[in-house]
DNA sequence: CTGAAAGCGCTTACAG
DNA sequence: CTGAAAGCGCTTACAG
C-alpha cells in the first residue's frame, strides 16, 4: 500500500523522529544519517501525507479563495494572479465560488469552520464583507480584493478607481466631447461610486455640467451597456462619448451604437474598464482604463502568505495604478 | 481554542465513539442520546476537523481540478460546470493550473502522492496525459475532458467534433459559399483533427473540392486567426468562408477581413466553435459550432464522484452534442 | 545526534 | 445502545 514515514525509519535503520528530522531540516542530524534517509525516501518513493501533516501542525498548507461566478472575466483573471503565487509558494488552492448565492455560502463556512484552510482570498465581496470579518476576528487570515479597500478591518488590494474615472474624462474631453453616457456598474459597489466621482469631478474641472440624465446604472452586463444607449437614445438626449464602468458593457454600447446608425468613434467615442482580454476583440477594439488584474491577484496572494509569515510583507502598494490604454474606440487626439 | 470531539463528548457525557455516531449516523444511538448529542454539538458550535477526518478515513472529501492557463475561456466554463457540481456534493476543490509548465506538473505530482484529494480532473490534458494515466493505474480515479474521449485507459468527457466540423460545412454551403479558409488549432489536438474532417468531408460530399492550401494552422489565438486570413490574401487566394477552430480565431478573422476591407458576411461568412461568451460581443455576432462547455464540466464531476461511489453512474452519455449556433457573421440563408 | 512517547482529532472494530 | 482502545501518519517536546 502507501509508503509512510514508518516504512522508511524502518529501511533506514532510523527512528520515525529522524526521517521527521531530515525531512523538515529541523535539529541536528548526523550527515551520513540524512544521506542514508534521504537515500531510502527516494527509493521508495515517499511522499508524506499531507493530511497527516496537516493534523499534527495544526495547518494545512492550503489557501482558499472565494469568488464570485467565474462568468466574470474579470474575476478570472484575479484568480489566475492569485493561483500563480500560490502553486509557486506549494500551497494548495481551494476554489469556492459564490455562484449559488446562500447555499454556496452555508457550504463554504462549513468548510471554514473545518478548518480545511489557513487563510482565504475574497474577491469582491458583496454581501459576505460581515462573515469574512467575522472569520477574520476568528483567527483566520483574511485578505479582499475588490473595492473594498478601505475596509478597516482588514488588509486588501485594490486600484485606484477615481484617478481612473478622471483618465477616462480627460481623455474625451481632449477628444472634444461634451455630452457623455455615464453606463455604471451596481451603486452598492464602491468602485462603482469612485468611477463616477472620478469622473464626474474632471469633467467639471474642466467647466462640463454633467447632467445626471446621462448616468445609467446597469449591472456589468453587456446587456445592460446596450440598454442604458438605447434608453438615451429613446430619451433623445444627445451623447458624443459613453464611458461604461466595465468593458463588457462597453461592448454592448458599441453594438447598441451601430445598431442606431452612429459611428464609432467618429459620433461617439467609448471608453471601457478593467482591459479584460475581450477588449481587444471588439470592433472597434475598446479604449479602456486598465486595471492590472493578474498584479491584484498576485499582490493579494503575496499578502495573505504575508500575514502567515510565510512570505515577506509585500513591498507593493496595496492600491495598483490605473491606466489608460488607447484603442480605436476612443483614439489618441490629433496633436 | 477549537472545539473538538473529546469537548462535545464531555458536555453531553457521553463517549467520543457515540458523538461520532451520531456525527455519521451510523449504528444505532438512543434517539433521546443523539438529541442530547446533537444539541450540545449545536450550542457550543462544533465541526468536524477537515484534516482529522479525513487521517481516519483515508478520504479526503476534495476533488482536483488540473486546467490548462485560465486565460482560456474555454476552460473556465467547464471549470465553472465542474465546480458546480462538487461543491453541491460538499466535497472542496484544489485548483491546479499548467500555467508554467514542468514546474508546475512538478508541484502538482507532490500534491497527488500526499494524497491531497480523491480524484481528479483534467482538463484538456496534453503532455500529461501519461502522467494522467499512471496516476490511475495507481488507483487514483481521473476523469478527463477534452479531446481523448477515445482513449482507451480512463473515462472521460468530449463532444461531437466532428459533426460540429461538418454542420459548419454544411452551413456554409448552404450560403452558396465554395472557397473556405479553414484556421485550425495545433494539428496535435484530436478535437482539431476530427473538426478538420468533418469539415472537409462534409465539403467533399458535396462535390466542393477543398485546396489544403486554405488550410492554416493556427494556435487558438486571436493573432493566429488574423495571421490567417493575412496569408491567405497575400498569397493571393480567394475565399468567401471562414471556418475558426475556436471564436478567439474567428474574431481574429473578423477584424483581418475588416482591415481588409471584406464585408462580413456579404463577402465572406464567419463561423467559430465554442460559443465562449465572447462570441457575441463581437461585431458582427459569430456564428458558431456550440460545445456545452458548462454541461461537459458538470457530466465529468459528475463521472468522477460516481467513480468515488459518490453518485450514481450519470446517465448522461460521455460525448456530448454540438450544436451550430446562427448569429450575423453567417447568418441562415434566406429560404 | 537520536529515540520513545505523547499528541493532533477523528473513526472503527471489538466488547459488553 | 454505549464505551475503551487502537489506529490513521505525522510532529514535537523530552530524555539521553
Amino acid at each position: 500500500m502507501r509508503v509512510t514515514i514508518a516504512d522508511v525509519a524502518r529501511a533506514a535503520g532510523v527512528s520515525k523522529s529522524t526521517v521527521s528530522r531530515v525531512l523538515n531540516s529541523k535539529g541536528e542530524v548526523d550527515v551520513r544519517t540524512a544521506e542514508r534517509v534521504r537515500h531510502v525516501i527516494d527509493r521508495l518513493g515517499y511522499v508524506p501525507s499531507s493530511r497527516a501533516v496537516g493534523l499534527a501542525r495544526g495547518r494545512s498548507r492550503t489557501l482558499a479563495v472565494l469568488t464570485p461566478s467565474l462568468s466574470w472575466p474579470w474575476t478570472v483573471e484575479v484568480l489566475q494572479g492569485a493561483v500563480d503565487v500560490v502553486e509557486a509558494a506549494g500551497y494548495g488552492l481551494l476554489l469556492f465560488t459564490r455562484g449559488r448565492g446562500r447555499e454556496s455560502m452555508a457550504r463554504f463556512v462549513g468548510q471554514v469552520s473545518a478548518n480545511a484552510f489557513d487563510g482565504l482570498l475574497v474577491i469582491e465581496p458583496e454581501g459576505e464583507v460581515e462573515a469574512a470579518a467575522a472569520l477574520h476576528r476568528a483567527g483566520l487570515p483574511v485578505v479582499l480584493v475588490g473595492d473594498r479597500a478601505h475596509h478597516p478591518v482588514f488588509p486588501s488590494v485594490t486600484t485606484t478607481n477615481a484617478l481612473g474615472g478622471a483618465a477616462a474624462a480627460r481623455h474625451l474631453l481632449a477628444l472634444g466631447r461634451r455630452a457623455p453616457l455615464v453606463v455604471t456598474g451596481p451603486r452598492r459597489f464602491g468602485s462603482v461610486r469612485e468611477r463616477l466621482d472620478g469622473f464626474v469631478s474632471a469633467l467639471e474641472a474642466h467647466g462640463v455640467e454633467h447632467d445626471p440624465r446621462r448616468v445609467v446604472e446597469g449591472d456589468f452586463t453587456e446587456r445592460s451597456g446596450v440598454e442604458a444607449v438605447e434608453k438615451l437614445l429613446a430619451d433623445d438626449l444627445e451623447l458624443d462619448a459613453v464611458f461604461a464602468h466595465n468593458d463588457l458593457g462597453a461592448a454592448g454600447a458599441l453594438r447598441a451604437l451601430r445598431a442606431a446608425g452612429r459611428r464609432v468613434p467618429e459620433d461617439v467615442a467609448v471608453v471601457g474598464f478593467d482591459d479584460v482580454p475581450l477588449a481587444r476583440c471588439t470592433d472597434p477594439p475598446l479604449t479602456t482604463v486598465r486595471q492590472p488584474l493578474r498584479a491584484m491577484g498576485t499582490a493579494a496572494a503575496n499578502l495573505l502568505l504575508s500575514r502567515l509569515g510565510e512570505a515577506p510583507p509585500p513591498a507593493e502598494p496595496a492600491v495598483l495604478p490605473t491606466e489608460l490604454v488607447i484603442r480605436d474606440s476612443a483614439p489618441r487626439p490629433a496633436p
